[in-house]
RNA sequence: GACCCCGUAGCUCAGAGGUAGAGCAUCUGACUUUUAAUCAGAGGGCCGCAGGUUCGAUCCCUGCCGGGGUCACCA
């Protein structure tokens, strides 16, 4: 057995393992036949009638352990919550000595009855105990109080970030929270689809590497296909494709896609997230806007249980129909205090200027319309507001407003100061769509590689025609912070993305 | 990419120019209804890494690595 542990209470661990082995016991059985989980015994448990629970088999994880000389209590965590359990010596002396080589992080599974203990605690009185896995490293311990009135005080949680970011799987053991966030998120997600599903409209699979990428204006991540010795790119968008369905002939899609955005990374974002995309044909982005509001209401009830998101510092949100709708120069002209729909690009630069926006005097129009917007009108956002007809530089996808060609037909969710999610109706005249993606082009000859890039393959779709169609994107993550009230949308994703750890001395063992 | 803050035991954190401390965890002993169990004792640290200043650095300085935050980019 190698010497070179990186710690001592690793060794020690792997020093019981092997006693363990010694002494017959099997460290690391197949199976272990539950009846129960701790949360169904903790329900259903009645003082008056134990005779349900005479005879139960409860299985997790030894999360605390109190030996007091010949008898000892423990509790296991198993998916639903913990569960006291009690062991005497006298009744079970062999599985009471193999309990003394057991720690805190150990799987065990218990055989027992169900009662209550003198101070009040449903505890399973262990008539077996099986080990079902060593844990080899010692695991945070986070020991939990209940004041007088009930609240659970946690002591010493495990709470680096880094850590916490890095081994989510010790985060999930020990802080009983984050799995809840996860949880929700899941049950989001479930709602989102049966919300399509019972509509007729179908979940479709498109390319996660690209050809072309398209859909959004982002830097992509590029790799390269041996075989066919060519670059692909991550999507940054599934957008194209799902259109390219519409004209197909399908007349609603969707897809939950997965998105790679060679950017920043911050509170808001991670350069790969999760974008729910739906296009419907035949409807416009005012159809799309009261189908948000019914979906999102509907949505929020089903995971919440209440129409109302909540925000990090426990904020609730609540939504009620209809959402605001503002156009988005009269939002701007609002917060500047003078109309800014007719004013130049010097004009404006001066406008940012008063009002201490940060911008680079050779921006374009668009961008300082962006820059005024995102810094005096977004952060105030935090009830649901639509914010409508964008100027048509800042949008190549979406169609024409319908009376003002200055404009296009999009709106932008805005829910507790972030962008939620994004929609217009789509551009489906391929002269225009041309047009678009040809001033797309000028912009990056000009040194913007943020750029969209001309797809000529779904030109030719467009060529074919796709119907009046409406289209809409909702950023995942960013919703199911509003579900939890999450700080960071690395609460949120199981795994974010995190540099390599500094070389450090992988584990030794025998 | 820029700036600010942080990095000390398995975990949560103190600390100080003279090479370290607490609580929990761990180990030994006591304890057959405990629950932040208790009581008595013990072990455990390249004080993120590398240079520099100094008689002496974990502490001061510089660089690097990792993380958090703000900004930029973006959703």
């Amino acid at each position: 057995m190698s010497t070179d542990f990186e710690n001592d209470q690793i060794q020690r661990r792997y020093e019981e393992l092997e006693e363990l082995i010694k002494r017959g016991v099997e460290p690391y059985p197949y199976t272990f036949d539950r009846t129960h989980q701790s949360r169904q015994i903790l329900d259903t448990f009645r003082d008056d009638d134990a005779g349900g629970l005479a005879d139960v088999a409860v299985a997790g994880r030894i999360m605390a352990l109190r030996r007091m000389g010949k008898a000892t209590f423990f509790h296991i965590q198993d998916a639903q919550g913990k569960i006291q359990c009690y062991i005497k010596a006298d009744e079970l002396p062999q599985q009471y000595e193999m309990l003394r080589l057991l720690d805190i992080g150990d799987i065990v599974g218990v055989r027992g009855f169900v009662f209550r203990t003198r101070t009040g605690e449903v505890t399973v009185h262990a008539r077996a105990l099986v080990l079902l896995c060593k844990s080899l490293r010692p695991l945070p311990v986070v020991k939990e109080e209940r004041d007088e009135q009930g609240n659970i005080i946690v002591h010493d949680a495990f709470s680096d970030k880094e850590q916490r970011y890095r081994r989510r799987y010790i985060d999930l053991i020990v802080n009983p929270h984050v799995r809840q966030v996860f949880i929700t998120r899941s049950r989001m997600i479930t709602a989102l689809r049966r919300y399509f599903d019972e509509r007729g409209w179908l979940e479709v699979e498109t390319p996660v590497l690209q050809p072309i990428y398209g859909g959004a204006s982002a830097r992509p991540f590029v790799t390269h296909h041996n075989a066919l010795d060519m670059p692909l790119y991550l999507r940054i968008a599934d957008e194209l494709y799902l259109k390219r369905l519409i004209v197909g002939g399908f007349e609603g899609v969707y897809e939950i896609s997965k998105n790679f955005r060679n950017e920043g990374i911050d509170r808001m974002h991670n350069p790969e997230f999760t974008a729910l995309e739906i296009y419907v044909a035949y409807r416009d982005y005012h159809w799309l806007m009261d189908m948000v509001e019914d979906l999102l209401i509907t949505v929020t009830e089903q995971v919440r249980g209440q129409a109302s998101l909540v925000q990090a510092d426990g904020t609730q949100i609540p939504l009620r129909k209809p959402f605001p709708r503002i156009r988005l120069l009269e939002a701007i002209s609002q917060a500047v205090g003078e109309p800014v729909a007719e004013k130049t690009q010097q004009e404006l630069l001066s406008i940012c200027k008063r009002h201490s926006v940060d911008v680079a005097p050779s921006a374009s129009r668009a961008k300082l319309i962006d820059e005024l917007f995102s810094t005096l009108v977004q952060p105030r956002l935090i009830e649901p507001t639509f914010v409508v007809d964008y100027p048509v530089e800042m949008s190549p996808l979406a169609k024409r407003h319908r009376t003002d060609p200055t404009l296009v037909e999009r709106f932008e969710l805005y829910l507790g100061g972030m962008e939620i999610a994004n929609a217009f109706s789509e551009l489906n005249d391929p002269r225009d769509q041309r047009a678009r993606f040809e001033e797309q082009a000028r912009l990056r000859a000009g040194g913007d590689d943020e750029a969209m890039v001309l797809d000529e393959d779904f030109l030719t779709a467009l060529e074919i025609g796709m119907p009046p169609t409406a289209g809409l994107g909702i950023g995942i993550d960013r919703l199911a912070m509003l579900m939890t009230g999450a700080a960071s949308i690395r609460d949120v994703i199981l795994f974010p993305l995190m540099r390599p750890e500094p070389t450090h001395t992988p584990s030794q063992h025998c």
